[in-house]
DNA sequence: GGCATTTGACCAAT
DNA sequence: ATTGGTCAAATGCC
């Protein structure tokens, strides 16, 4: 973000103050029944627009630059864990090939996923994100309740694959795992499995010793996700506005992430409801999109971007969608995955600590 | 017997 | 000095 000029920044700045106050303009038009399905579409799609724009630029600037950590400001890097920045290098780092790196913490990407499992089953079994790991170590943690497990890929011996993952149970709600990837799969699954976020390519440079792999999507990848968000995306429920609460399930094209199976377990499908919900999820989307155009001010593109993840951890947002009234809905980023903007979110409906995931 | 998991020890990072 | 990540021997299961 250094190597951006002022006018890009404030072009940039000025693309995402735009899709804040159409994101507004798409809010207000939610809370009037009355208005025509074609002019909040049209608003969502002035919205998507907007952003692709302000996405080209990010990721424009950071392809021109030497500096590619800090492509899509605090975006990118959500989740990942400060150690892992190349802008801190360390002494061995510089000479990776004198050392032994067998135990040494290696500079490898990072980044957190938050799965919940349904309670009552496979509590013990941290949940299957459809890789094959191999578990070589569990450990207390200080100040944790449970401990935490450590898995390398099962292709480790064989194809070298040196990803590894950490599963660690929350405190605080024993049905959600924390579940930390480390490194990326080199090994024959890596071609169907989840990537991780975009960033760490400048670490890889880092590891040389990792051929690489899973290329971060293409720009029109992620327009296109965009796209196929509000074009693709369906959520069903069931009982949603009569008894306040409801099993709720999305279906998408983007089945290949990781965790919406885990969160959407056993469902009831109402097809008469898609209108509700789609209101909510649109809800969910504008409260996204006007909350990271309030972080991204002018004085975090001249910073290090801040961990906007925690910060978004830290924030619910809370509405009342016009057709569910009275069932407020809470959600909260979890987790970061595609390098999309916000690529994974879950809303919580609250009378039933029910989560959904929306990705886009 | 082969494989996966457990567990204590070692060592890096802070 | 403390904590966390990995290794490898021991153990258990099929």
């Amino acid at each position: 973000m250094e190597n951006m000029g002022d006018w890009e920044q404030k072009n940039l700045l000025h693309e995402l103050k735009q899709g804040r106050e159409l994101a507004r303009q798409l809010q207000g038009h939610l809370n009037v029944p009355s208005s025509s399905h074609e002019t909040r579409e049209f608003l969502v799609t002035k919205i998507l627009t907007s952003y692709e724009k302000a996405l080209s630029m990010l990721q424009w600037n950071s392809s021109v630059g030497d500096q590619p950590q800090h492509t899509g400001g605090a975006v990118f890097r959500m989740s990942e864990s400060p150690p892992s920045l190349p802008g801190s290098p360390r002494g061995e780092d510089s000479d990776p090939e004198h050392r032994d790196a067998s135990r040494k913490r290696k500079a490898v990407p990072r980044w957190t996923q938050q799965v919940r499992v349904s309670p009552g089953v496979g509590l013990e079994v941290p949940p299957d994100d459809g890789c094959s790991w191999r578990k070589y170590g569990q450990k207390e943690i200080f100040g944790a309740k449970y401990p935490r497990g450590y898995y390398s890929c099962n292709h480790r011996n064989v194809q070298g694959c040196l990803a590894t993952k950490q599963v660690q149970r929350s405190d605080e709600d024993p049905t959600v795992f924390e579940i930390t990837y480390r490194g990326r799969h080199t090994c024959a699954q890596a071609s169907h499995i989840n990537p991780p976020p975009t960033s760490p390519e400048k670490q890889e440079q880092n590891n040389k010793h990792q051929p690489p792999q899973n290329q971060q999507p293409s720009q029109d990848d992620q327009i296109q996700k965009l796209l196929n968000f509000q074009t693709t995306l369906k959520v069903k429920t069931e009982n949603l506005d009569t008894q306040g609460q409801g099993d709720v399930a999305v279906t998408s094209p983007q089945q290949d992430t990781f965790d919406l199976c885990h969160l959407f377990q056993g469902e009831q499908f109402d097809d008469n409801k898609d209108d509700k919900i789609e209101t909510s999820i649109s809800s969910s989307l504008i409260t996204t999109i006007s909350s990271y155009a309030d972080n991204l001010d002018p004085l975090d593109l001249n910073e290090d971007p801040p961990d906007l993840a925690k910060e978004a951890q830290l924030q619910c947002y809370e509405f009342l969608p016009e057709p569910i009234a009275g069932e407020g809905i809470e959600k909260q980023i979890t987790s970061e995955s595609q390098g999309m903007v916000f690529d994974v979110e879950t809303v919580e409906m609250k009378s039933s600590g029910e989560k959904i995931g929306v990705e886009f």
